[in-house]
DNA sequence: AGGTACATGTAACATGTTACATGATTCC
DNA sequence: GGAATCATGTAACATGTTACATGTACCT
């Protein structure tokens, strides 16, 4: 249950409509939740439907036209519930790890390449992390940003790094592959 | 689409029928790819009408019956080409994260207490990994165990050590709560 | 009038969760 | 024969993904 509340975040940092969500949830929030339009603007109706938060005054409801939300009493509530509420860690979930698994049963050929695909694309992301940190969180200059937000992104930054450094010893420990055949 | 190659890797490393599976999906497998009894049913039916495991030999197929699969080769193909195929890393998906951005607009009110909980948590796990690597990774001893299940231990590890550094480290940066009442 | 971007939505399906139903085997 | 355990399954629902449908606003 954390796509409603996801929203409700982010509508109480800014009411919006579910198109400018979708764009939000490209950017900062979708860097540690994701969600397509769709489920989006489902979401938007069950939470109008269960008066957490409601649409701004408009004449007729069009299809096509812009609908803005803003947050009511009672999804603040609901929020501020949800945030100190016990609720266990996630469970580790990596088909990555379940590949590594089953390549000690059916052999690691073409293993080899997509650890190091894996590790480009983990390196991109670190790097841009940082770049955010950096502009966002500069150190000295009397603590811009707010601390929570920042450490999420350290948990972004922190997770990145494992994986880097994760899939750099796992690769001196793979057999070395077959050398290209010359063209 | 990882439940059924988990299934797959799982049946080669030993034929079972769907509990037996289950059992192993709350323990070595389910460490990072859980699935109820339910999911693994249901998936057994589908991959043994596709064509990539088979039931063993029964004379008539009873309800409360115990029934063995074993893997076809085109499921070992298949998870051959799943083992090496291009495949995005998971991008991150955690509500302790979502919660955390809820807090800088929320408040936070009751924070503290869960994040200590969910360190004390993240502590039990990665003392149990460590147990597990040192009964089954020993150093020294002539390199018993699988590699590349030690590369997926590993990740176990190094997760749940990123989670204890990270919580505590954000433990600090929180404002203190208010003082427990006296009974 | 056509194209493009904006904006909201439906439909169908895959995956994961929760609750419940049914039968077989063993032990007392 | 009743209880506990083993074993397979159904049903209903929640969540997430993919493809498609419909309408508005603006520019040329």
């Amino acid at each position: 249950m954390s796509l409603p509340h996801a929203i409700l975040t982010a509508l109480l940092e800014k009411p919006s409509s579910g198109l400018e969500l979708t764009r939000r949830f490209d950017k900062s929030i979708g860097f540690f939740w994701s969600a397509t339009h769709q489920q989006i603007y489902r979401e938007l109706s069950r939470l109008e439907a269960t008066g957490l938060i409601r649409a701004l005054q408009r004449t007729g409801p069009v299809r096509g036209q812009k609908k803005e939300y803003e947050v009511l009493p009672a999804g603040r509530a609901e929020l501020a519930r949800w945030t100190a509420a016990a609720d266990d860690p996630r469970p580790i979930r990596d088909p990555l790890l379940l590949r590594l698994r089953a390549a000690a049963v059916v052999g690691t050929a073409g293993l080899d390449g997509e650890l190091r695909r894996q590790l480009a694309l983990h390196r991109e992301s670190l790097a841009s992390y940082r770049t955010i940190e950096r502009r966002d969180f500069a150190p000295g200059e009397e603590d811009r940003g707010d601390p929570l937000q920042h450490a999420v992104l350290r948990a972004g930054i922190g997770l990145e790094a494992f994986w880097v450094q994760w899939l750099e010893e796992t690769l001196e420990t793979l057999p070395a592959p077959p050398p290209e055949p010359p063209a």
